[in-house]
DNA sequence: TGCGATTAAATCGTATGCGATTGACTTAGG
DNA sequence: CCTAAGTCAATCGCATACGATTTAATCGCA
C-alpha cells in the first residue's frame, strides 16, 4: 500500500516553513528598529501611499480587521502612525505616517536588500518565485472586491 | 529617486501571503475533523513513524519546544496521542498516537490530494516549487543538529 | 565519584492570525 | 423621510509562534 505523505514532502508544509524560515530570516533586521515582521508591512504599505484607510490596507496585506486593529494601534502606540475617521464617513479609519514613522521607513529601506542576499536567489529567481507564489496564493484565496 | 518597495512586490511577503491562503484552504478540510493544521502536521509525521521524541518532531516540523508542548497537550486532551517520558533518558517526551489517533490520520489521509487540486498545479509543477522553497528555507534556517 | 556544563522540556510574555459576533454608521428603497 | 440592509471597525476567544528563562535530568571529565 502507497505510504501516506509526510510533513516534508508536502508543498503545504514547504511553504509554511519558508515563510517562517523568512521571518526569522527578517526578525533580526526589524528588531534594532523596534519593528515586528508585519509592522514593518505596514509601514512599507504607507511610506508608498499615505493617508490609506484600513479598508485597503488590509486589501493588499490580506489581513481582516480583527489582525490589523490590535497591530495598528501598537504602532500608534509607538508614534509611528496616526488613526482618525475618514470625515465623509464615520466608519473608516484613515492611516497616516508620523514624521518618526517616515525616518522608520527611511531607515527600514534598505532591509529588503539584506533579505535577498540572505536568500542567495538572484534577480531574477526571485522575481519568478514571487510571481509563482502571488498566482498560487490568487488562484487559493482571491483578493477582495 | 527610487521607490521603496511595496509588499505586493516583495518575496518575503508573497511568501507570506502564500502560507496563509495555503492555510485557509487547508482549514475547510481539516476543520470536520477537528484538526487545526499545525495538529495535522503532527499526526501525519506521527502517522508515518510512531513514537518519536518531542526533539525529534520539532527538528523535523521546525517547531520549539514553547511551541509543540501546548500544541501536543491539546492533542492528547483530544485522545489522540499519549505522551509519556523514555525510560532511558527521562527528560525525553515519548509521542505515540492512539486508536483514535490513527483512525484519525487515515481520515486524513486523503487531505493533500484534495489540496493539491485546489492549487491547480500539475504534480510536477509542485515538487518542483516545494524543492525551490525547500532549499530557500535551508540556506535561511539550517536545520538543527 | 562528583560537580559543572549541556540538554530537554516546560513556562512566561508578547504578537500575530482568524472565525464569529457586536456596534456604529451609511445607504437604499419605498 | 425613515427604516431595513449593508459596511466597517472593534471585540472576544482560541491557536499558533518564538525569545527568554526556568527546572530537571544527563553527561563529561577531572
Amino acid at each position: 500500500m502507497l505510504m501516506a505523505l509526510t510533513p516534508p514532502d508536502m508543498l503545504c508544509f514547504a511553504l509554511h516553513s519558508a515563510a517562517q524560515a523568512v521571518h526569522s530570516a527578517y526578525t533580526p533586521l526589524l528588531e534594532p528598529l523596534g519593528l515586528t515582521y508585519p509592522q514593518y508591512l505596514v509601514l512599507a504599505s504607507l511610506a508608498a501611499e499615505d493617508g490609506q484607510g484600513m479598508g485597503q490596507l488590509g486589501a493588499s496585506l490580506r489581513l481582516e480587521s480583527n489582525t490589523l486593529t490590535p497591530l495598528l494601534k501598537r504602532m500608534q502606540a509607538a508614534g509611528w502612525l496616526t488613526r482618525s475617521r475618514d470625515p465623509a464617513d464615520d466608519r473608516k479609519v484613515v492611516l497616516r505616517l508620523t514624521d518618526a514613522g517616515r525616518t522608520l521607513a527611511q531607515r527600514a529601506a534598505d532591509v529588503p536588500r539584506a533579505f535577498a542576499e540572505k536568500t542567495g536567489l538572484n534577480p531574477d529567481q526571485i522575481r519568478d518565485l514571487r510571481d509563482v507564489l502571488a498566482v498560487l496564493r490568487n488562484r487559493l484565496k482571491p483578493a477582495k472586491a
